[in-house]
DNA sequence: ATTATATGGATATAAAAATATCTACATTCC
DNA sequence: GGAATGTAGATATTTTTATATCCATATAAT
């Protein structure tokens, strides 16, 4: 019961759906709404009030009796909780198909990232310029890492590249690694990798078909 | 405990672990295996052992005592209770950047799923083709879905024009639909949704690097 | 003022999922 | 042949997550 010992104990799923309420959030701030109730919030999201409640509860969101929670104060919560209330600086793996998608969404600036780089082998996009974001070689993952202080990594290469790169990428401090390779990787203790299974979702999807 | 009345109880997060087993599977299989254990799954896949065990039981898995899950078979079970042991056919509607890249994933007929359409409004799409896949106007999403005899949507539009399109696909009789649009749809009682959104992935990264 | 109502907050319960423990049994190794 | 080993299978336990119930309270209607 020390002072190190507080367990910030919010659960992945509730970390996962905070950015729905955000979305939320933003939309009802954009009209000027200072208040947003929870049965309010379970309507737009089809969750269910009492999960928003407590949800919002665990990140500490301020709330007026019978009135809902704030507005404003809600969306600080999340956002800090979250580290979105500064801009993380990430770079992008692998510029192919999604990695391209992903560096056309410009949607990241509002979740806390900035795509500040991109990395790719193949001659014809190495030099590019993808909205915005130009394509360095992977050669240079290093320097340019070093350079413009990177933080977080989204990986979009295939397979049997992803645990390469993913050496090298620890191999330069990286700690965060947002993986859309489908495959683990192996990382060493302390650096955090987010797996994206597309495959998931899928195979979710066609059990419902099966079973509904 | 009626004929009806059979549960058929596999938890969600089996069913999203199970891709990943697949992949282990046709890999081992590839190579001409004809039994693999629990315990190599899990360090293949770092899901414990003992997960897997339970996930693939669940699945109807056979198994030989001492030596392992039958390679061949275990994949027929995933297959088949996924249902990705026959292609179903799927369509498109948003070919953006997100839709170009799914459009481009040629790993979707491993994954029970044949992309035979796409649709979307932009004249300068409309009329394309996309990784051998023709880009009809979403006019004609009707007429197309009746004539090709589609069965599963995938939505990767904007925001404003999700509800809009989920409307036309329920009036068509499209019980499945695969939404990329970070908003919540709404769908009558039969329709099956699944929601995939990109954000949460990127909360929980987030979340664990703060508190890691 | 009084009452009705909708809300966040607190607590309790239930359901789902992960994890641990033990057993039986083939295979392999002496 | 006998013991050690590594496996699936079954069961029990714990943890996590979701759901239900009740309560105090601030607002609005009467």
């Amino acid at each position: 019961m020390g002072l190190f010992s507080k367990k910030n104990s919010v659960s992945v799923q509730t970390v996962r759906r905070l950015p729905q309420y955000l979305r939320v959030l933003y939309d009802r701030h954009a009209y000027g709404r200072l208040l947003v109730s929870s049965t309010e919030l379970a309507e737009e999201t089809q969750v269910p009030s009492i999960v928003i409640k407590k949800d919002l509860q665990a990140v500490g969101a301020p709330s007026k009796m019978r009135a809902g929670f704030k507005v404003k104060g809600t969306i600080s919560a999340i956002e800090t909780f979250l580290g979105w209330d500064n801009l993380n600086k990430a770079f992008l793996v692998g510029a192919g198909h999604l990695g391209a998608a992903l560096l056309g969404f410009s949607g990241f600036k509002n979740h806390g990232l900035e795509i500040v780089a991109a990395f790719d082998t193949h001659p014809e996009r190495v030099g590019e310029e993808i909205n915005g974001i130009h394509v360095y070689h992977t050669a240079q993952l290093k320097s340019v890492i070093e350079e413009k202080k990177l933080q977080i990594a989204i990986l979009t290469v295939p397979v049997s590249a992803a645990q390469g790169i993913t050496d090298t990428l620890v191999a330069c401090g990286i700690k965060a690694i947002w993986n859309f390779a489908p495959v683990k990787l192996n990382v060493p203790p302390g650096v955090a990798v987010q797996q994206e299974d597309i495959a998931s979702g899928l195979a979710q999807l066609c059990a419902t078909l099966k079973s509904g």
